[in-house]
DNA sequence: CATGAATGAGAGTTCATTCAT
DNA sequence: CATGAATGAACTCTCATTCAT
């Protein structure tokens, strides 16, 4: 058969995205196969590729269009908040929010970074970056303002994305704990770790080197 | 994973031991090919198996005694410390340290969970647990004592625990920072946000339900 | 080969026609894909069915072609010419000119022999017989004539038309050489290897076999 | 099974060449597939990895070696005859015996050129240039002693050469001419055609420019 | 204890071809 | 008459693993 009636390319594209994601999400993309993907979409293995150019390109694809949303959503998010303190908040409660709600692509985009080729690596290490220094800027401004007190913003900055996005590893929605009691938690600990006080260590000097980005190869 | 004691072969089985670790780390373990490690170690890829059992048991191998070594070791760091706030500047320190230290192992032992056999996996996890455990009842005292604050010490823990992992994909060694350095200002982090205060939220009950490790597939 | 006559799928058809010859000489049949075809001639792979049945009947039709016009044209070129002598000398320019003119067909005509399924591989064999006992007659008159001498008419033709036909594997238009001078330098070649005299070994008996046509696969 | 007891590793190899070579004669190098090839070895497909590269590197293989043999023996061939005339008559003989011998390697070293990565290509098409170059100095030593008459001597051997290599696409051994029958006949063929006689056309000025050794992508 | 040759499964990808739209 | 999406088979090549030597 041709064609199954009532399919089209669009709605194909879109079921192996979808597809794709779970399963590299569940097994890795090294051990997802493309004919299991195609099992999935309900398509032969070679129907893949009237849809994609590679199986590198769709991972790619995955996380490009992830980090780019990502990075959109975020400006508007902090566009209407004023003042580092509000937008520290309103930070904490988009990244915690969004990263919960697209748990998969989040998971992705960090651990199969070694899975791209160099050039699409260094495309996705510089969005990346790209997000992180929104959330430096927000503790420049405060410690500029004095809210603020930590040795290092980019340090910290790191430190806080981390605890964050560990969030995606262990919540369950429907849980014992809301979503809101999360962010409630993780908003306590991060506000009071930068509360401005008299003991805290000044600033080290110049920030540090930027991170690789977790990929192990750097 | 047999080994013949004092042979010659426990040199070659230390060589595919460190050797995997490195291309595993590097390129995954699904992505590295028997083939390749064996070049690495100067063998042939059949003679491997005079050494290992299988690729996976390689993998498992390596994951299990870096874990048990992690435990063994903060056991024993912890042993001549007393006092909750002692005893989480003690965990801090160590789990810095010693996760800069075996960098490449603390980061297969998250991101090859998933490529553990089903047997394999539960045994990892439940070793994870055990040293999460640990933490979670330094800050249980600290609560009981009235010396930490928050609303729930295995969220706080988890929260704790990425953070302080994640220095691991960023520190570099001889870079701007120093380790004792990185130890201030996440000790710093962490005591801030478990400072009892009168504004923080009041515990929610029961605990949360354990994290699945950071393994999607659960 | 289904054709419309008079509509715009004519000269669709001849695109693909000259695409197709143009690519199987470079690449060989086997190595050209239909979508490479179709992407030369401005459509995608499936409409190219519109225009042909099969990847075998295009390149069946682009010999069988070939060699129906070889045959007429060298059939219109002997008409006039009286005389063994001179009816060779036709020949050779004949044929010198048309493999000259026509140099890829004439090269897929002999290589792609081979891709050929066994009735159409058949089919052409015959056509090329048919050309080549155009030559023998010629020989089989001289030497009846008593103007050529050689020991078989049979292999003589073979001889002289893996000669001629060599020209076409160099030959480049505008290079050091006109056309008429190669043909002048082969028609003494041939002529003087027909010479008649005294010291040629007579002929040896009945015919050899007809050649495979080039096909190793006979 | 692990391995064939009795089989070895040379072995195996020679049967891959051999039957490789028989099946791209037959079919052709596109038209052949590595699991053909294997099972008529009487392998998996996968095994033929341990004795070849690369399906490329297996036909450039081939090829190599056979006009490295040719241009070996033919040098020793001529080593030790004297004089233009018995020269020509000693590399017709060759020519003939060992193209007939090695129709197969013969006939693929022309028709898969095409098949060969430019790389490949260029070191074969070196190779041919080799072999003709002794033909074209026996040529210029007969003209240069006045026993040969030709207008250009690259050209005539061009010729030559393609008339005495057409004999493998026809000659059957066992038929009805014997190979010496066949060896007198071009012979003769090819001593008239350079015979010294006053009508010949002179020379034509310098040399032509070297073939493109047939291979049509030039 | 290492080697080299084998297996059998499976990888990503391309192919000629079909056909509803 | 063209398109785009599908099929199912085939492709070259790699893989973990085995085992006689």
């Amino acid at each position: 058969m041709a064609r199954t009636a009532g399919s089209n390319g669009t709605r194909t594209l879109e079921s192996i995205r979808k597809a794709g994601l779970r399963l590299i999400y569940r097994q890795g993309y090294e051990a997802m196969s493309l004919r299991q993907l195609a099992s999935e979409v309900g398509i032969q293995a070679g129907s893949l590729y009237n849809h994609i150019s590679t199986k590198q390109d769709l991972l790619f694809d995955l996380i490009r269009v992830h980090m780019e949303e990502l990075i959109d959503r975020l400006d508007k998010t902090l566009e209407g908040v004023a003042g580092p303190s509000d937008k520290l908040d309103a930070f904490i409660r988009f990244h915690v929010e969004y990263h919960i709600a697209r748990k998969r692509e989040v998971f992705i985009s960090y651990s199969e970074l070694r899975s791209l080729e160099p050039k699409n690596y260094d495309a996705i290490v510089e969005l990346r970056a790209r997000y992180e220094r929104r959330l430096i800027a927000v503790l420049d401004d405060g410690v500029a303002a004095g809210v603020f007190a930590t040795a290092d913003t980019t340090v910290a900055a790191f430190g806080i994305l981390a605890m964050l996005t560990g969030v995606c590893t262990w919540f369950k929605p429907g849980g014992r704990m809301t979503k809101d009691e999360v962010i409630a938690v993780y908003t306590g600990l991060v506000r009071d770790g930068l509360a401005r006080d008299a003991d805290k260590p000044k600033a080290i000097s110049p920030p540090p080197p930027p991170p690789a980005g977790g990929a192990p190869g750097a």
